[in-house]
DNA sequence: TATAAAACCTACTTAGTTACTGGGGATTGC
DNA sequence: GCAATCCCCAGTAACTAAGTAGGTTTTATA
């Protein structure tokens, strides 16, 4: 029941480039150092981020990352689901093909689905903005103290 | 982000063995059976519970399995965290030995532990017994049907 | 226009996990 | 004493996770 790299990464790379936005391009290797990440492994996940339009790349010097949209219009659900696949907690609620013939009366299943809706609840109702407007918040509290 | 079948067959076990109560144990293999899964694997996935004292067993001929406490006092928590290890969606927030250094100010942590409260509230406040009464009540709806 | 900086692409690797199967040994009710 | 049942351990095939490695393509700038 773990999130793995590829979905935490992702989450990382997207608020970093949130954070950063001056307008330029900002580069994988810049943001892998600044989450101290593997920059090879990195822009694996960040293809996949590409490819579904969530970010666009430029390349050559000066070359990077921007978003696409505003943050507050990526939920933590789009990014995760992307990059980890269904957030389903089983198979068989996530579709239609890994559905078992037990499904109609099987209470597990309902329960599972409860668990579902309290993961999608959260995941869902997530933004970027939220997360940014948490770590202005942060940093502030760092200064004052 | 998946229940494996660790996690998954212990409940099916667990609620089998409520609802099939009558005092007597029961066996491995009519559970395995009943659920469609495999009864050597399950046999595993017992011994897991069953070191934790969850159920009791008895060997030799009419032995099996019986449950130790009333059904209304497991958690889904409990048995999934016995037989999956912790269920927060990072490692990172399960203890402290898996604590990084950017725990402190750390923004997606904090979203990940606002997904673990979601999920503790669901698991952490469903019981056996709850499953025990959806599938009283499913069946009663199926008769009337 | 040459150069270097960036993204892009594909293949490989190592370690670990999942979901079992299989074979026997220890107990124990009848 | 026998068979049923739990108990214990070993192996295994397929898959996944988390990278590493090495190149190719595009392009801003000197």
């Amino acid at each position: 029941m773990k999130v793995s790299t590829k979905g935490r990464y992702a989450i990382r790379f997207m608020l970093d480039l949130a954070m950063h936005d001056t307008g330029l391009p900002v580069r994988i290797r810049d943001v892998a150092a600044r989450q101290e990440i593997s920059d090879k492994y990195l822009e694996q996940v960040v293809a996949t981020l590409n490819k579904a339009g969530y970010v666009r790349s430029s390349r050559g010097p000066q070359g990077g990352y921007v978003l696409t949209r505003r943050p507050a219009d990526y939920t933590m659900g789009e990014i995760l689901r992307l990059t980890e696949g269904d957030m389903a907690p089983v198979a068989c609620m996530a579709d239609e093909v890994n559905q078992c013939k037990r499904a109609d009366n099987c209470v597990t299943l309902r329960f599972w689905k409860r668990l579902d809706d309290a993961i999608s609840g959260v995941i869902d109702h997530t933004t970027l903005a939220d997360l940014m407007e948490e770590e202005l918040a942060m940093s502030a509290d760092n200064y004052v103290i």
